[in-house]
RNA sequence: GGUCCCGUCGUCCAGAGGCCUAGGACGCCGGCCUUUCAAGCCGGAAACGCCGGUUCGAAUCCGGUCGGGACUGCCA
């Protein structure tokens, strides 16, 4: 039987980090056993679902390297695969199990379920205890599925083992609203059999409607998928991850910086791994190792501080073409306008030691903005630390003479040339180069110097020096 | 309140009865390197929630307890 599994986004907000989780663990699975991966728009909720917010969510999961065989956007043998279009077919289902008797009209006003509800609360039972067919039939309103009392609901989930929940506790829900527009419950699990879906990993969230969902799927004659419950993500305070905590949508790190591969080596350990010990692996290694059965049963606190980092190890093991091109368009923008080719080559000087310096993209602009435009602005920080201490102007006025003497402007003549006269002058080589760096940088952190100052070229570098000079007042 | 899920370093993941004086990674601390900052290298602190039981032996199995979480809508 071939593997077939769905991620089924809600289009009314970008693509939230959970989501994203869960369709990479079910692409890898689909990938992992030559299986089928759908994308579903699960779009019932009219008021708040967007076509932008479709777009970019689908935007969001190509960026991060999901492609799916099915589904939005690419079709398939199912016809629609949107759900907002699919309403008659929602509606036909329920239509057949009030027939069959699965299911039932309900015209109760709000107050009296809810007073149901207050009941059973109150004789500590579960809410939907009493939520049940009443006696005298209804014609219209909501359509409820009756639960069978006779049996408890059980389950063996992929993730979690056996998980068993017995029928008091499950409510006559709503399957379809007296608008005629199905709830979320009805529309997935119809779209699941239609689909021929065999295996559904999503959320722990979903774990509590799973039997109805299981009691859908039978009142319709089908075969439930197996499921797989993957543990939620929280925040750094062990709270469901917010956008209080850090950002939560895809798009924001993608414009941050975040390197797609990154992103998605990350995610995948947030609840797997690929053995003890291996931290940094590749899509290919992933899809080798990975399996649903191994996905860990603990919720997981989404570090960004780690992600950093990993996005880091990304950036250095890139080759200098393939990081001055993820670079640049950033640079640009920091610069505001687009570079020549004169600049572009300035910084291929530097971009190698840019790189590793570099954990994040946007990181990489502000350290060779220098090349860029005039430094009319120093970092005060930097300015108040290196440039108010004694005998700084000797050492820029210094190295200005010193440097208009260089005949070949290059990296190792350059620190030649600054490392003798230092030496002569008897000033440390940490003390005497930080105001240099300031005078030619803006700020005392930077790539390193001699390099930079190759890059930027011999005249703007000792203008620069003198400019700094002019400014010691 | 009820139902269900979960419980190994601060965080993520390994560990599927003896290989565990519990391993790897981020972060943290210290050192080396060093023109700043990174990177790199070396070293360190840091966990099996608790109580019983099963067993020759438990982080691993069972029970209880405590703690956390999700759900409890004509949202998804």
């Amino acid at each position: 039987m071939t593997v077939r599994v769905r991620v089924a986004p809600s289009p009314t907000g970008n693509l939230h980090v959970g989501t994203a989780r869960a369709a990479l663990f079910n692409w890898l699975y689909a990938r992992a056993n030559d299986g089928v991966f759908i994308v579903r728009s699960d779009d019932t909720d009219l008021e708040r679902s967007t076509k932008e917010y479709e777009d970019g969510i689908l935007d969001s999961l190509l960026w991060l390297g999901l492609d799916w065989d099915e589904g939005v956007s690419v079709g398939g043998p199912h016809g629609s695969y949107r759900q907002s279009e699919r309403f008659e077919r929602y509606r036909e289902v329920a239509e057949q199990l009030v027939a069959s008797g699965a299911a039932y009209y309900d015209d109760r006003a709000a107050e009296e379920l809810e007073e149901l509800r207050k009941t059973a609360q109150a004789e500590g039972k579960h809410p939907g205890h009493y939520i049940r067919r009443p006696d005298q039939a209804a014609t219209s309103g909501v359509i409820r599925l009756s639960i069978p009392q006779d049996s408890a609901v059980e389950f063996d989930d992929m993730i979690r083992g056996h998980v068993s929940f017995e029928p008091q506790d499950v409510d006559d829900f709503v399957i379809l609203r007296t608008n005629g527009i199905p709830t979320y419950h009805l529309a997935s699990t119809v779209d699941d059999v239609d689909y021929e879906i065999t295996h559904v990993a999503r959320g722990e969230d979903l774990l509590p409607s799973t039997p109805k969902h299981m009691l859908i799927a039978r009142a319709m004659g089908a075969d439930e998928p197996v499921f797989a419950h993957l543990p939620l993500l929280f925040g750094t305070d062990g709270k469901k991850l917010s956008k209080r905590h850090s950002a939560t949508s895809l798009t924001e790190y993608r414009d941050a910086g975040f390197l797609a591969d990154a992103v998605f080596n990350y995610l995948c350990l947030l609840g797997w791994s690929v053995d003890g010990d291996t931290t940094i692996f590749s899509r290919e290694q992933a899809i080798e190792a990975f399996d649903l059965a191994d996905v860990s049963k603990n919720p997981a606190t989404f570090d960004p501080e780690k992600l950093e980092w990993m996005n880091g190890e990304y950036i250095r093991a890139m080759d200098l073409p393939a990081f001055m091109a993820q670079a640049l368009p950033h640079i640009e923008k920091s610069v505001g306008r687009a570079l020549d080719d004169a600049e572009i080559e300035s910084f291929r000087e530097i971009a190698a030691l840019v790189q590793e310096r570099t954990k994040l993209l946007p990181e990489a602009a502000e350290q060779v903005r220098f090349l860029f435009g005039n430094v009319d602005e120093y970092d005060q920080k930097s300015w108040d630390k290196v440039m108010t201490k004694d005998g700084v102007a000797e050492i820029l006025g210094a190295a200005s003479t010193r440097l208009s003497g260089v005949e070949r402007w290059a990296a190792d003549a350059i620190e030649d040339s600054l490392r003798s006269m230092l030496s002569e002058m008897e000033i440390g080589v940490g003390k005497g180069l930080q105001p240099m760096r300031v005078a030619v940088t803006g700020s005392s952190v930077s790539p390193p110097l001699f390099e930079s100052m190759a890059a930027l070229g011999k005249q703007r570098t000792i203008d620069r020096l003198d400019a700094a000079r002019a400014h010691l007042g």
